[in-house]
DNA sequence: CCAATAGTGTCTGTGAGACAGTATGCT
DNA sequence: AGCATACTGTCTCACAGACACTATTGG
């Protein structure tokens, strides 16, 4: 797995405080978790216990809470990281989404019915008509740490390429997040959150061509990304390869963060990514 | 007022039949309309009865309603319109964007009393923590036929530069619903909902700079948009004075939709619009 | 004729994409 | 030296923005 993880081991909705009542009911948040290892982009995904689906990391929300916190502690407890890139980007709301997938929601009566504290109440609460709001993040695989909730037995990173097939309409969310990320391409600085602090221009043109799925021209990405002005050029990587080493780079986070503040408009729009 | 208006009279939340259990507790919606008259952007809004403050039209989720549908509703039910143009956006969560505005709720939960067929019962329910999802649309202010629901007295065309403080966070809405519209400008041939059928290039350029809120130059900008190649130009408009007459131009709907669906990437992001 | 507005053409600068040329690290 | 990869420079094309020029309408 991921190296060890070290942080609390705990921090899993724990089964016996599960408590109807401190959520609303009927809104849920999903979180499509976006990493980036081996050149591939993966989502974090769990998998229901008792040979269930698989399905995105998600939650309810808390009384007092506010929505996007919900998405928070979603990706607090999933992954172990804290203030990781969030966004909300839809919310899915087809009166039908989960019940037109009438096998799969016996399914998770049946699972939640054996899983939850209280029996039929929960598996109930559980299928009733939910409203979800997706939010996409993106994080460093290396520093995470995934942990299965009270309903999942798995918690893993999945690479994109090779997606199972998810519980209700999870598959299109994921889609929607895709192209989502496409566009705000153009608008973020991306890859600040998906590189290690530092890495080679082909380390950040490999995700770019992950995230685009196309090549891009070597030089030309270069000068581009070059001229944004937010990365800062350290010192070189000796492999011991035979031939000449690339720079390293960093972000400069204050250059970073004005660029958040003022948009960019860096743009790889140019071939219709819509 | 806007002509006459024929529609259904009788088309807003009839009181008699509001019915409580046929909605989804604590999520709605809001619509920002948007509309274009006069060389000013305005947008609906709903004053409240008993001299409640100002609020953006919104509605309830049926059970078994889908989301959008909702939204759909409250447009059809606010301007007599089938059919526009509609966007969700955002969805609002803050657990507090309702009870923080103490003295509203305090008004809301009385005139909501005085004005649900259930008294208190109402009362609480509409005063519970909701979270909403906002929709933007845009349409042709002279084809709609405002009309008030059952919590208000009023439905009325605002102009942007004009507009009253609202009812809880319904500002902020608004705000993010323009910087929403400033960046679709660039993937939307948006002007198809705002004009008339038929139009002068300078009529659709003073509806770009209202929404841009900057100056464009004019023969660059006829440029530009004949470039995309949606319009067709028909006759020429003979006013009287003392100039060439401009040429009167429409949507060409085929390339229109394609352009929709494949996305246009027409960019005034240039000078930052975030 | 002139005034006023509509429409077209041209020049410049910028940036994307293609690709050639140079630099460097290692054998 | 020679190979492989990193980096830089240059060329072309497209387009945005500025502005000059032509066209048309009516006085």
């Amino acid at each position: 797995m991921n190296k060890k993880c070290t942080t609390d081991p705990d921090r899993s909705y724990k089964q016996p405080e599960f408590d109807l009542d401190k959520y609303i009911p009927g809104h849920s948040v999903d979180c499509v978790i976006v990493g980036y290892e081996n050149q591939q982009l993966k989502i974090l995904l769990v998998k229901w216990k008792l040979g269930g689906p698989w399905a995105l990391p998600g939650g309810f929300v808390g009384r007092d809470q506010d929505l996007e916190a919900a998405a928070h502690q979603v990706l607090e407890e999933r992954t172990g990281l804290k203030s990781i890139f969030l966004q909300q980007f839809h919310t899915f709301g087809r009166s039908d989404r989960h019940s037109r997938f009438k096998e799969q929601m016996d399914q998770v009566k049946a699972i939640s019915q054996q899983l939850g504290t209280m029996d039929l109440k929960f598996s109930k609460w559980a299928s009733q008509r939910f409203i979800s709001t997706g939010y996409f993040a993106l994080t460093e695989i290396k520093k995470t740490c995934p942990k299965p909730d009270f309903l999942s037995e798995k918690c893993e990173w999945v690479s994109l390429e090779k997606l199972p097939e998810l519980i209700f309409d999870h598959n299109k969310i994921v889609d929607k997040t895709l192209k989502h990320l496409r566009i705000q391409l153009n608008f973020l600085p991306i890859g600040i959150s998906l590189m290690p602090h530092k890495f080679t221009m082909q380390d950040l043109q490999k995700l770019y061509e992950a995230i685009l799925q196309r090549p891009l021209e070597r030089s030309n990405f270069q000068r581009k990304i070059l001229k944004l002005g937010m990365l800062h050029r350290n010192g070189k990587l000796l492999t011991g390869a035979a031939n000449k080493a690339p720079y390293l780079y960093s972000f400069n986070l204050e250059k970073y963060n004005s660029m958040v503040e003022n948009g960019i408009g860096f743009s790889y729009l140019g071939d219709k990514i819509l």
